[in-house]
RNA sequence: GGAGGGGUGGCAGAGCGGCCGAAUGCGAAGCUCUUGAAAAGCUUUGGGUUAAUAGCCCCGUGGGUUCAAAUCCCACCCCCUCCGCCA
């Protein structure tokens, strides 16, 4: 969340911040209203407990003295005063969940030069990088060879690697069984990429259910309560993304900056129950609910989070590049912006079959808003007081469509796939063909 | 799932219902001494709110009892041990 400091002091700044998101920012006014409230109506229980504490001091050290009625005369009057304790304490306390729950579903501001816009199609384009076999046209789009222009859903039926159906009958549609080398070249990408990651960061297998506290950190609870599947009877909830235990490892601790940065990467499934989503852009596997990724995360100080913004960037994009994948980097604009998320930006690998760009990794950076929801601070080395640190994450990749894009790519005219060099090792095989 | 034990500051570990935001030890920081280091001595050393080194809040979490709760009561969470079950 914000700091609601800064909404106090920096009011009109923060709703014009607020407003390049295409918020309505007359909800800041009605906030600031009720954090004036708590806290005059906690000034004002402070001062009735100082009183009650006083008190009951004198009522102890009287006794001591034998002074019995003074004693009682003590304790009425603080008996008295804790009518009043109570009254304004659940004021402020009411109050102040109120502020707490404006704080928690307002987004975070989006960084200066994040690119303005209302929606997705304001969405900039900064970079492109093409793929030997599929090479960008002078249009900015990859013009395929017709063997490349089959989708991966015929692609995946055609050499058996794929199977929907049978997806369906186990769990409901956008639920995808992959099989034979299919299945082996999801679990070579994810090896390949969770090595790539060396000793920078460490990596993590985490829970993929988690408590409520644990969603709440990222941002994905309390606003984002429908896409989220819940198990009732132990209420846990199945994590959208690696993000969200990575984001809790540190919760509630003070880190030392000395071990700042702080990288971790993770592979973990992903469940999303894409509620609404029904019937768009969900053939095959653009959309599903369980979905394989492979994420990057990092605690940093301030000053640090640019640098880490870039390196997860560029090793996101070396992923996709060992992979031959034709793929653009897109600064997301501030109307598409994620609510935590300050800066994000997509990339989107060209899967020709479908032809379209899909979006297969997101790296974004989230100032201190996740950070102060999940209470991660590190001591300043100079000292002074503790300070939120700053989380970044970025996915490399999210898997199902970069399955996708690369057996679309590299799809040759005999119908087999050419399995990237990268991955033979872990594939098994140089091409994936029919029987 | 059953039985028992336990959750206190960076760590370890005390804490008759009032003088406890908390002894003591370790660790850490500063100073003295020293050519330097070690040792020794002295001092400092949790977080939050706030303009404040005022007041208030935080001893797993949430309730309750009381003039007064780390301390008593209730519920929940977590950890440990044993039994059961189990990949």
């Amino acid at each position: 969340m914000i700091d609601i400091r800064r909404i106090r002091n920096e009011t009109e700044a923060v709703k014009a911040a607020l407003a390049r998101r295409g918020l309505d920012v007359s909800e800041i006014d009605r906030l600031l209203e009720d954090d004036a409230a708590t806290r005059q109506a906690a000034g004002r229980r402070d001062e009735v407990r100082a009183r009650v504490k006083e008190l009951s001091r004198q009522v102890g050290a009287l006794r001591k003295a034998g002074d019995t009625a003074g004693a009682e005369a003590a304790a009425a009057e603080s008996r008295t005063l804790g009518e009043d304790e109570r009254r304004f304490d659940a004021e402020a306390d009411a109050l102040a969940a109120k502020v707490r729950d404006a704080l928690l579903v307002i987004p975070n501001l989006p960084a200066e030069d994040a690119p303005d816009g209302a929606s997705e199609a304001d969405n900039r384009p900064v970079r492109w990088w093409s793929s030997p076999v599929l090479p960008l046209g002078e249009d900015g789009v990859p013009h395929p060879e017709a063997h490349q222009s089959v989708p991966h859903w015929d692609i995946g039926t055609e050499l058996g690697i794929l199977d929907l159906e049978r997806g369906a009958k186990l769990s409901g549609s956008m639920f995808p069984v992959y099989r034979g080398l299919g299945a082996r070249l999801l679990r070579a990408l994810i090896n390949y990429a969770l090595d790539q990651q060396g000793d920078d960061y460490e990596e993590i297998r985490p829970p993929t259910l988690v408590r409520t506290e644990t969603m709440i950190s990222t941002g994905h609870l309390p606003k984002f309560i429908d896409d989220a599947y819940h198990l009732e009877r132990d209420d846990l909830w199945a994590i959208p993304t690696a993000e969200v235990p990575l984001t809790s490892m540190g919760r509630d601790e003070i880190l030392n900056e000395s071990d700042l940065p702080m990288r971790l990467t993770a592979y973990t499934p992903c469940f999303r129950r894409e509620a609404g989503s029904a019937g768009r852009d969900t053939r095959g596997l653009l959309r599903v609910h369980e979905f394989d990724k492979v994420e990057l995360f990092a605690y940093a100080t301030p000053e640090q989070a640019a640098g880490i913004h870039a390196d997860m960037l560029a090793r996101s994009e070396a992923v996709l590049q060992a992979l031959g994948l034709t793929y653009r980097v897109v600064d997301l604009c501030t109307g598409d912006l994620g609510q935590s998320s300050a800066r994000t930006f997509d990339l989107e690998a060209y899967a020709p079959g479908c032809g379209m760009w899909l979006e297969v990794s997101s790296v974004s950076w989230f100032s201190d808003y996740q950070a102060r929801r999940a209470n991660v601070r590190y001591r300043p080395e100079g000292g002074g007081a503790p300070a939120f640190v700053h989380t970044l994450n970025g996915s490399a990749m999210g898997w199902p469509r970069t399955w996708a894009a690369l057996v679309e790519t590299h799809r040759r005219p005999d119908g087999g796939i050419d399995v990237p060099e990268v991955l033979r090792p872990l594939v098994r095989a140089d091409v994936i063909s029919a029987g």
